[in-house]
DNA sequence: TCAAAGCAAGTGTGATCACAAATCATAATC
DNA sequence: GATTATGATTTGTGATCACACTTGCTTTGA
């Protein structure tokens, strides 16, 4: 009876090979979809075909549908009574509702994030910021995508700190949902002679590092405020200029 | 040209009939799953099968995977590395977290409502409430699940005057996200001799009525919070017994 | 010339089939 | 007699097809 010795043979491989895991095609339309509206790749009030999308992705219906009914679950799209389906457009009260929801939630979630985030963890998100640094430094070339991209991973590698599995589904949700309004707020940034994105994000990692909750809070809330309050006042010009 | 009569014979048809709209065989499928969730009819942990919920709804698989596919993104059902799905278990942590959440999104969403609920929808949260007293009064017959339906009226008649689209959404994921839980909570309540749960809602009744926010956000926690409280000891107490 | 009817292409939805993976029960082996 | 191997059944996944509804365009009739 030598099980004792198999079993720990077993787990002398098991510590040796990672688990291959099995990736569905709907998973991957899914998250593709998912980077392509969290990007702002498509535009508000865009609608979406399931062949098209089938056809962009090179699948078949079938992943498209499902992975469309998930978004349109988190509300990242949207269900027309025609049954076909949209990228909801951006009204005020939409933006303001966001912006409400996402300070209620990630705030709270920076708050909890202050108190258990390590060394490890500050390191981590201070390394996003110096290659967000470097990006800046040839701005010759400014890359949206990858700012985009980079600004994300800040946010998320601090929210996944905050240790509820509950609330991170929901600022992912959120997230989508405000996706495709935040890449025009950044799209009107470039043009319009942006300042620093960087400092609010430098504000965030000095309190998070010295584990001030409330002062973590406070910088987020400015952070996410500010593509919503220009976005909001671009709006209302636009809604003024229509009028006349 | 008739054109303005036949315009105006239109709008007089339009004013009698209501649209018709139409209902997928998923979208029904989508509810009955919700609803049974948030009712609590399905055990945490029990897992469930496509072509069985298929056979026990009477459709085909397609219907139900997609709508299962959508509880999955909501987290009101959990997928398994297997691939197969399962309602997720009831865990301290979980329990704490959603707990959490719901403090935060609920509470929110009450003191939102505090300031824009008027005379008619007090009145509505006080007929189902009247309605609560009836259905005690003959308390030899203690209906659980007309119990979770009219709990469930009642608290999401406050949420949606509120006024937001987003939190909304939110709260009902982290309803079906707890049923299960409070179904076990609300049985244990019933064999370990329940207080009046409508003294809770009484007193957010009448918070809500002077527009008090901060007192029926109060209220609002000490009626979410109870059920949890308990179900988290009477957990506490299980592993312990396991454990000797 | 213009509006309304009719036709055609496109789209979502549900059913069915084929296939691969997982699970379970039975049989074979040490 | 316990463990591993093998086979059958079940299950999820993706593709394809049929049907109904929508949409846009063309044609027809006044």
């Amino acid at each position: 009876m030598q099980k004792a010795a198999i079993e720990k043979n077993n787990e002398a491989i098991a510590a040796q090979l990672a688990p291959v895991g099995r990736e569905t095609v709907q998973d991957r339309v899914y998250s593709e979809l998912r980077r392509a509206l969290i990007g702002g790749l498509f535009e508000p009030s865009q609608v979406l075909t399931i062949r098209g999308l089938a056809d962009a992705l090179v699948t078949s219906t079938m992943p498209v549908r499902e992975a469309l009914g998930r978004l349109i679950t988190e509300k990242a799209l949207e269900a027309l009574p025609n049954r076909s389906v949209r990228v909801p457009p951006i009204t005020l009260e939409r933006l303001d509702d966001l912006l409400r929801a996402r300070i209620l939630i990630e705030g709270e979630a920076i708050a909890l994030a202050a108190a258990r985030m390590g060394p490890r963890q500050i390191a981590t998100i201070e390394t996003i910021l110096a290659e967000w640094d470097e990006m800046r430094a040839l701005k010759h070339k400014k890359d949206v995508d990858r700012e985009v991209t980079l600004n994300q991973s800040f946010h998320f590698e601090i929210y996944r700190s905050c240790g509820s599995a509950v609330l991170i589904p929901m600022i992912e949700s959120l997230w989508l949902q405000s996706g495709p309004c935040i890449r025009v707020a950044i799209y009107a940034f470039s043009e319009a002679g942006e300042v620093d994105t960087a400092q609010y994000h430098r504000r965030i990692v000095t309190a998070l590092s010295t584990q001030d909750a409330q002062a973590a809070r406070e910088s987020l809330v400015a952070d996410i405020s500010r593509p919503f309050t220009f976005l909001r006042s671009k709006l209302q010009a636009n809604a003024a200029k229509d009028q006349t």
